[in-house]
DNA sequence: TGCGGCTATGACTACGTAGTCATATGATGC
DNA sequence: GCATCATATGACTACGTAGTCATAGCCGCA
């Protein structure tokens, strides 16, 4: 009786447990049609008694197609972690694995990519701001699809999927101004990225639009900490609790957490106090401690739109692509009725 | 002039460059030790010229060692995409990769568990206490080494890494009594699995010889979704928020997230009108707006732990390892200051 | 001088698959 | 009844590397 010698079964083995050549036994798993019915049948069986499993090394080495995505993003982040579920589930729909890198500091990038291109990766998935020029346009010049994520920067090096920062920010602007807000400030992240600058371009316009002046304030980063450390600055940039503007505008929600965090920390009510809007819609934002008025990045189309990219013909990909995102209204900030801007001034503090 | 053919130059091109064979390239590359310092020197100039990478794809066909290392993990859960990072990141140390798959619904499993063989990973981290036996004997049968993740239920069947499950509930429960607090129910998760049981049984048992009868109220699932809306049931099912008993034991920090905002949502303040504990040490439980008390998982030393159990050689990874955590005082609970067992009723409600 | 031992290197081959080419078998057209 | 064609299959080889084996050169010690 054969052993079943698992996970080092050849299709050599299969085909001579079947009574046919190889060469059927490799069509019959990777291209069936060529196959007649009565010799897959054959095969399938010998191959279910050896427990053979088709070696995806070697058919990746003969086909020079790896059916492996990577994608590079930052460790700790709330908003990549998100993504990454989502990344994860379409490769898996399109049958294809994810070879997953993280990051903590932008410096680690490099010697991830030179493991990307050891690996003969069907594409790169550049998943943030964070990655410089220099590295997008190392693994775009290898000839390794890539296709830089939320990174509007990289415009002339590789493709670029993004939500629409600028419009998505004028959105949120726009409501606050509808909802009666009359002042704004706008609470940035890294000032070093695209998406900080984009969503502060994008408020800032809008808001002059209508009058207001935004200032810029500085958080740092996006993360929490940033954003919680952020408040007591604000409080004091501000005069106090009752000097706030009507409005925070936070680059992002994760950093937006902390603010709010951090200003009720400091005795100061949202959104009585002041109204505080995130960006990215998180799953978390949402949640009804935060409940934040956010823009909601569409994340399963963002990928998809990627993804699509990636795998279209070499060379086609070089389209930069801006995706719209939408409004959802939290409790984080305030909706006096059906006041407009006749009457906002009622909804001031 | 020749051309850098990026990503397809190949060790005997190379070897034609340099003027050695292709042995000396590819030992130049995998076993340095081997070749005389001017011929490395010679190789190495060559390669750059040419931009050769070496193909981790060949090398693992010939070498039958990928260095790769799939991780199966459920897609939605705070707790492992906490994880998920620490693995990433302990993985690139080792230099290894990480193939990453994750899933909504148990079904999905037998899928993935298909792709993890034909990649001939050199190991798998099967993370959670959600994937049946099934899927994980099916792995281990194959000769792929693996780690259940958290799944004290594997016992007999593979390697297993988790956290002392019963005994980091016991000391939950031990610091609960030692502040005061006399009466104590277990919100569970999932109770069919083995993390949920065991935290309980850790809890009821430690509480239960302090004369505490701890109930056991079942959320379903460990997500946000699941804690907030079993916060109204516990309303009704203690008879309104004054006959809540002093302290809710949470299986999980995501579950007490939801439960607090429940609890809130409803009026419930926390801890002033009941402490809640979670478990997990998440990232997210320092965060301010829960600041909850609960049973920090050592994430990286699990993890070491795990892969180290996978790098061992094959077969003596069928050990069965418990890591302790350590409790984390937060603002979730009550801390009557150094109210001990004789004065607690003067913190009860 | 001669011989064992050590280092560095080249020739060769296997890893397991998929595609190319050639061939055999029927089925179809005139 | 012969040429044509589609289908099914086998033999063969290449994908790019790493390890095995053999050999050449070299040192030291008798």
């Amino acid at each position: 009786m054969r052993e079943k010698r698992t996970g080092r079964v050849t299709s050599v083995e299969v085909a001579a447990e079947a009574g046919v050549s190889q060469a059927t036994v490799a069509r019959t798993f990777s291209s069936p049609h060529l196959v007649a019915d009565a010799s897959k049948e054959k095969v399938r069986a010998a191959a279910e008694r050896l427990g053979y499993v088709p070696n995806a090394i070697a058919r990746s080495l003969k086909s020079q197609r790896t059916n492996i995505v990577g994608a590079v993003v930052p460790a700790r982040s709330e908003y990549w972690q998100h993504l990454v579920a989502e990344i994860s589930q379409q490769l898996a729909e399109r049958g294809s694995q994810l070879l997953l890198f993280t990051f903590t500091k932008p410096s680690e990038v490099a010697s991830v990519v030179e493991s990307l291109r050891q690996y003969r990766v069907d594409g790169v998935l550049l998943a943030s701001s964070f990655i410089d020029n220099d590295a997008v346009s190392v693994v775009s010049s290898l000839g390794i699809p890539a296709v830089a994520f939320n990174h509007p920067e990289a415009l002339d090096i590789s493709g670029s999927v993004t939500v629409d920062n600028e419009g998505g920010a004028a959105l949120l602007a726009e409501h606050l101004v509808e909802t009666g807000h009359r002042s704004v400030a706008f609470v940035g992240g890294d000032s070093e990225t695209g998406s900080d600058r984009r969503r502060f371009k994008g408020a800032s316009t809008t808001l002059d639009r209508h009058g207001i002046i935004c200032p810029y304030i500085a958080a740092g980063s996006f993360d929490y900490e940033a954003g919680y450390n952020i408040a007591a600055k604000l409080l004091d940039h501000f005069g106090g609790a009752g000097a706030l503007p009507d409005a925070l505008m936070v680059a992002g929600d994760e950093l937006a957490f902390g603010v709010i965090d951090g200003l009720r920390a400091n005795g100061v009510a949202v959104p009585d106090d002041v109204s505080v809007t995130g960006f990215d819609g998180l799953p978390q934002a949402s949640w009804a401690g935060f409940d934040i008025t956010t823009l909601v990045q569409p994340a399963e189309e963002l990928i998809r739109v990627a993804l699509e990219q990636l795998a279209s013909p070499d060379g086609d990909g070089q389209e930069h692509i801006s995706v719209g995102g939408f409004v959802r209204v939290g409790g984080s900030t305030r909706r006096p009725g059906h006041t407009n801007l006749n009457n906002a001034e009622g909804s001031s503090q």
